[in-house]
DNA sequence: TCGTGACTTGACCAAATGGTAAAAAACCAG
DNA sequence: CTGGTTTTTTACCATTTGGTCAAGTCACGA
C-alpha cells in the first residue's frame, strides 16, 4: 500500500514540496521556457526539454504529468509575472507618467525576457488552445479595469483622449514587438545595445506625444 | 528511360506548368497556409496538410519535394504579396496621406489576410529558420530604401520628426498585432466588424497625430 | 483508338515522439 | 545502520511522422 504518489499539483491538500522537488521542477520549467517559446507547444518535444534541464525524460515526467502539464504550468507560472505591471497602472499623483512608466516597463521586459514574451506570442498565434480560460478569467478583468481607469483620466483631463482598449493593445503591439520578432529588427537594424536605446527613445517619444492633452 | 520527374521548381529550365500542376500546386499552398499559419512549422504535419487540401499524402508529395519545401514555396509565394503595400509608398504630392494610406492598407490586410499575418509571425517568432536569406536580400533592402524615403520626407518637412526605422516598426507591430493576436483581442473586446471600426479609428487617429507636423 | 507520359494511390518504412513499467539508487527518519 | 520513501534510470511500447516505392489509373496527342 501507500504506493509513491508522484508529486503533482492537483486542487486539494498540496503537500509542501521538499527542496529537491522545488529545484527539479523549476530546472524543468526553466528548459521548458527555452524550448517551448522557441519551437511552440506542438513544435517542441519532451527529449529536448529534457535535454536542456540534463534530466532523463522519464524522471522529468516523474514531476509533471504530461508535456501538457508543463506547459500549462510553466503559463501559469509566468502570467502572473507577465502582467504585474498592468496590475501596478494605478491612480496616480501623475497619469501620464504612470502610464509611461507602463510602457518603459514593457519594453524594458520585451530586452530582458524575451522567451517569456515569445511564449505568449506562440500560445496566442496558435489560438490560446490552453490559455483561452486564463485569458477569460485572469487577463479581461484586469483589462476591464485599467481601461475603466484610463477612461477616468480622460474625464479628467489628465492624458489626450485616445480609446483605452486600443491604447493598451498598442502599448503590449510596439513593446512586445521588439521580443516577439526579434530575428527581423535584428536583420533590419542590428540588435545593439545602441539599438535598443534609439527603440526606447522613439517609443517613449512617440507614447508621449501620443498621450500628452493638446489644448483645444 | 526519360522516367517522369517529378514537377519541380529548382533554377533552370522551367516547364510552363500544366493545369492541373497549377490547380493541385494552388490547393496545397492554399491548404499549406491553413495549418502552417496555425500551428507553425514543426508543429503542422503532412497528413494535416493533405487532409485539408483534400489529396494522398504521396500525390502532395510528388508535386513538392518535401515538408520543408512546401514551406518555403508558401513563403516566396505570399513574401511579395506581403511587401507589396511597403513598396507601393513612394514620394508622393502628399507623404502624410501616403503613409496614412499604408497605415490603413496594412490594417485592413490583418483583418482580411489574418492567416498570411500569422504564418510569417511563426516564422519570425522561431527565429526566421526558413527566411533568413530572404529577409536579408529581400526586405533588408526594400526597408531600407524606405526609410531613406521617409527621412527625406522629415527633412522636407512633410510629415513630424519620427525615427524612420522605428516607425515602420511601429507601424507593424500595431497593424498585425490584430490578426496575430487574434484569439486575445477577441477575449477582451470581441471581434465584431464593428470592433475592427474602432481599431481603424484609433490607429488612424494615432498615426496621423504622431505623424503630423507641428510647428515649433 | 491507343500508347505514352503525367498523375494517383495503397502499402510500406525508419525514425521520432509521448508516455509507461519496474527495478535500481539515493535519501532520510528512527 | 536500517527500512521505508523518494528519486532516477534502463528498457520498452504504441503511435505518429516525414518520406519512399512500385503498381496502378488517367489524360491526351497522334
Amino acid at each position: 500500500m501507500a504506493t509513491a504518489v508522484p508529486p503533482q499539483d492537483p486542487h486539494g491538500a498540496e503537500k509542501p514540496l521538499s527542496r529537491i522537488q522545488q529545484r527539479n521542477r523549476q530546472r524543468i520549467l526553466e528548459a521548458a521556457l527555452e524550448v517551448f517559446s522557441a519551437q511552440g507547444f506542438r513544435g517542441a518535444t519532451l527529449d529536448e526539454i529534457a535535454d536542456c534541464a540534463a534530466m532523463s525524460k522519464p524522471n522529468m515526467l516523474y514531476y509533471f504529468d504530461s508535456k501538457e502539464a508543463i506547459h500549462v504550468a510553466l503559463l501559469n507560472t509566468l502570467m502572473q509575472e507577465w502582467l504585474a505591471p498592468l496590475e501596478a497602472l494605478d491612480d496616480a499623483d501623475e497619469p501620464l507618467e504612470a502610464i509611461m512608466s507602463y510602457v518603459l516597463t514593457k519594453l524594458e521586459m520585451s530586452r530582458r525576457m524575451p522567451r517569456e514574451s515569445r511564449l505568449f506570442a506562440n500560445e496566442i498565434l496558435q489560438g490560446a488552445p490552453r490559455m483561452g480560460p486564463h485569458l477569460e478569467a485572469g487577463l479581461k478583468p484586469l483589462f476591464d479595469a485599467k481601461c475603466a481607469l484610463i477612461r477616468q483620466w480622460i474625464d479628467q483631463g489628465e492624458i489626450a483622449a485616445v480609446d483605452p482598449e486600443h491604447l493598451l493593445f498598442t502599448i503590449w503591439a510596439v513593446t512586445q514587438h521588439y521580443a516577439d520578432f526579434e530575428a527581423q529588427v535584428g536583420v533590419l537594424v542590428g540588435h545593439s545595445s545602441a539599438g535598443w536605446e534609439r527603440a526606447r527613445t522613439h517609443v517613449e517619444k512617440m507614447f508621449r506625444s501620443l498621450l500628452t492633452p493638446r489644448p483645444a
